[in-house]
DNA sequence: CAGACCTTGGCACGGATGTGTCAACTTGCA
DNA sequence: TGCAAGTTGACACATCCGTGCCAAGGTCTG
């Protein structure tokens, strides 16, 4: 029984059925489909809309713009030329060189990276 | 005089003068203030505005979204959530191998992250 | 100093977000 | 076979996004 209908993955992952279709249709969670057409959400599925959740509410995101995270992953040409954009700084003189990009969470990762092992 | 006033802006980047006030109060283009509160746009933000056109007209993409890339480059750690949430694959065994967009985050380093405290 | 231009603030408006709810019908299971 | 539970579709609504436009009042410059 790890395949829950709708109204079990919405009762687990604090979401509404109703959102749960939402999120379905903006593409950022989908489930698996019964012959007859009912939604099937798989643990998998159910981690990522907890996990989604919390993303959403603890830093207030909007599925929205979590979409447009999405469509840029898949659009490298367009995730290029926004990264472009972001990395052509007001040119101001003294700036640090363009740090290499998007890569936000960089100086996390390195000091991560110091004292962490996989 | 390659400082120019809004109407001028607006004249040489296709924004319009509103656009222009709109784009500066979501952060993300701000021009120069006269002593007296006039907007004195230099040719480093004419160029940052044209380019900003391009961008969203290209590939249909809203100053909201943009808005949003810019609060994540100033928010490394709500970056790093949301690039360790897309990283997480959904388990589903048929999908492309997620072309290495623009190294969100590298799949090596999430699984740190998702257990490492500050 | 006058008139052109700018500033902030607000009203308006169509379209998108995020959510709930109801209706009409189809599936699943005891 | 019946009824609980699911499905899609639509209406509703508050709030934002993107824009235009207008008003009351400062700023600039010939």
């Amino acid at each position: 029984m790890d395949v829950l209908t709708i109204a079990e993955a919405a009762q687990t992952t604090g979401w509404s059925a109703r959102m749960l279709r939402y999120i379905e249709h903006s593409g950022l969670v989908a489930p698996r489909r019964s012959e007859g057409g009912y939604r099937l959400y798989g643990p998998a599925q159910v981690e990522r809309l907890r996990t989604l959740r919390d993303l959403v509410t603890t830093y207030d995101i909007g599925l929205a713009e979590l979409a447009f995270m999405a469509r840029l992953r898949s659009e490298p040409e367009a995730a290029a030329a926004v990264g472009e954009w972001f990395a052509t700084r007001p040119a101001r003189p003294e700036e640090p060189p363009v740090t290499d990009w998007l890569r936000f969470e960089q100086e996390k990762h390195e000091r991560l990276l110091t004292h962490t092992e996989k």
